[in-house]
RNA sequence: GUGGUUGUAGCUCAGUCGGUUAGAGCACCAGAUUGUGAUUCUGGGGGUCGUGGGUUCGAGCCCCAUCUUCCACCCCA
């Protein structure tokens, strides 16, 4: 036996039974809105070919791949000179698996490998956990589950929403009243860094811009211009930083700015046909829903997701009063599949973040006292005849769909009830000499410590009644 | 990957300038109470001070390395 002290990786988390309860009941509300809006469950493998993840999500990304060391002897197929030309290369020798880095990239290879089975469009949900070699801190996890929801093979814009309805019911239903979700397009990226004379830095634009609620217009002015940004494109971009007004009052301005160019126009029009649709919908979520009285879904011309591969829609949610980052995000990618040789497949989707929902939910206290489960009765036994007279007892409350348990052995009474009372159990059942001659044990309500002699019946009556 | 931060009992944390035997609260166990938990009282167990080196007559405290925690970057759920 070793005696070094146990522990779990960096980043990774045990979830006591409490935790696992709680996070059941998130997984449950999040379940029943996809398979209401017609998405179906999907499972992966943890891991996946290394060569299916590296270069989807960039240099950075690739970086933020756990690898998995080939079985038995890993150099067997390294030369020495292998070792020189640096890690990046090696790795390739020595690894042939990853643990997957989100869902959507496993996706897309499903939808790729099962293309002559599937019908398209083809709506699937995911709920995994996935893993990033990134440095942990709050809110981030080396481990953490996403829960995907993804439609493939259709460019409708109906897609695009009834994910801001999905998330605008999930997140009702666990109790959120103010949260906005912020959209955002590709292409009015795109359009605007053409508008301004930088067409084809978007990139670098963008990166600047999102962080304009961080670091405030200066930040950005300043990171622009390091960024290579000409100064009077910087300035061309001012008036975005100032848009007011009402969703349809900013795509009116946008217009303005960035309508003559192709790539704008076509964000412009997506984003028009999203309204449109939201509006058949009678969508919450363009109705002031929230505190601020602002609806909820806000267009964000400063919103930028690093994702490489979104090409159209993108979305974000933020809780309103909270200091967590991001609970969900997601976007249209057109051609994820084209990289593993299938062409032509649009896709949307979008991802909740289970952990931070999490802690929402905690620090404003919103988890129902119902998420709550647990034994009902304990049954306290005393000694070999009372544990007998017990066991037809114990299989009667089972049978009428009480979670019960009996007290595995005849140990001290306060032992007993110690137990009870800290699992939380609202009732005990005595059974001593007296109770198995009358044939009704002792019930003892744990609250109250009131304590009436009751036939087993009547027992299971009661706590069914407390169940309502 | 960069910069900082943290680690002392099961948990939350004290611990003076480097100086004798490292403390508290909570938790745990036992008793007060032989058929009653939570409350009260009494007593008890529990520590290689994250780990490995170093400086010193002497290190929980100073130095180096490493792991861990949290935070800011990068990026992201």
């Amino acid at each position: 036996m070793s005696k070094e002290k146990p522990s779990i990786p960096k980043g990774t988390r045990d979830f006591g039974p409490a935790v696992v309860v709680k996070r059941n009941y998130i997984f449950g509300a999040i379940k029943s809105t996809f398979e209401k809006f017609g998405y179906l469950p999907l499972e992966t493998p943890a891991m996946e070919q290394l060569s299916v993840l590296t270069g989807k999500y960039g240099d950075e990304g690739d970086q933020l791949i756990f690898k998995i060391l080939n079985s038995g002897d890993f150099l067997a197929k390294t030369k020495p000179e292998d070792i020189e030309q640096g890690s990046k290369h090696l790795t390739r020798k020595i690894s042939e698996k990853a643990l997957r880095y989100d869902l959507t990239v496993p996706f897309a290879r499903f939808v790729v490998m099962n293309r002559n089975e599937i019908t398209f469009p083809f709506k699937r949900y995911q709920i995994q956990p996935v893993w990033r070699a990134d440095r942990p801190q709050k809110g981030r996890y080396r481990e953490f589950y996403q829960c995907d929801a993804d439609v493939v093979g259709t460019n409708s814009l109906l897609c695009e929403a009834e994910i801001v309805q999905m998330i605008n019911e999930v997140l009702t239903n666990l109790g959120l009243t103010d949260f906005t979700i912020k959209i955002n397009h590709r292409g009015v990226l795109a359009g605007i860094a053409e508008a301004i004379g930088e067409k084809g830095k978007e990139a670098e634009i963008c990166v600047a811009i999102d962080k304009l609620d961080k670091i405030g217009k200066e930040g950005v002015r300043k990171e622009l211009l390091e960024r290579g940004i000409a100064g009077e494109a910087v300035e061309m971009l001012e008036p975005l930083y100032n848009l007011a007004g009402t969703n349809e009052d900013i795509l009116e301005q946008l217009q303005n700015i960035i309508g003559n160019t192709s790539e704008g126009q076509r964000g412009l029009q997506d984003l028009h046909k999203v309204w449109q649709y939201l509006a058949g919908l009678n969508s919450q979520a363009l109705t002031s829903q929230n505190a601020s009285e602002a609806p909820r879904l806000q267009l964000e011309v400063t919103l930028a997701r690093g994702l490489s591969y979104y090409t159209g829609c993108i979305f974000e949610v933020k809780v309103n009063n909270v200091n967590v980052g991001s609970i969900s995000g997601g976007g249209r990618y057109d051609n994820l599949t084209g990289m593993f040789g299938m062409p032509d497949v649009s896709g949307v989707g979008f991802s909740f973040g289970v952990d931070r929902i999490y802690d929402v939910l905690e620090e404003l206290e919103l988890f129902p006292s119902s998420s709550q489960v647990g034994t009902k009765v304990l049954i306290v036994q005393f000694d070999k005849e009372s544990e007998q007279f017990a066991l037809p007892l114990l299989q009667q409350l089972r049978d009428a769909g009480v979670a019960s348990e009996l007290y595995p052995e005849a140990a001290k009474l306060k032992k007993q009830m110690s137990y009870a009372d800290q699992k939380n159990i609202p009732y005990v059942l005595l059974i001593g000499s007296e109770e198995i001659t009358s044939g009704k044990p002792q019930l003892r309500n744990m609250q109250t410590g009131e304590q009436q002699a009751v036939a087993i019946e009547t027992v299971i009556a009661i706590i069914k009644e407390q169940e309502v």
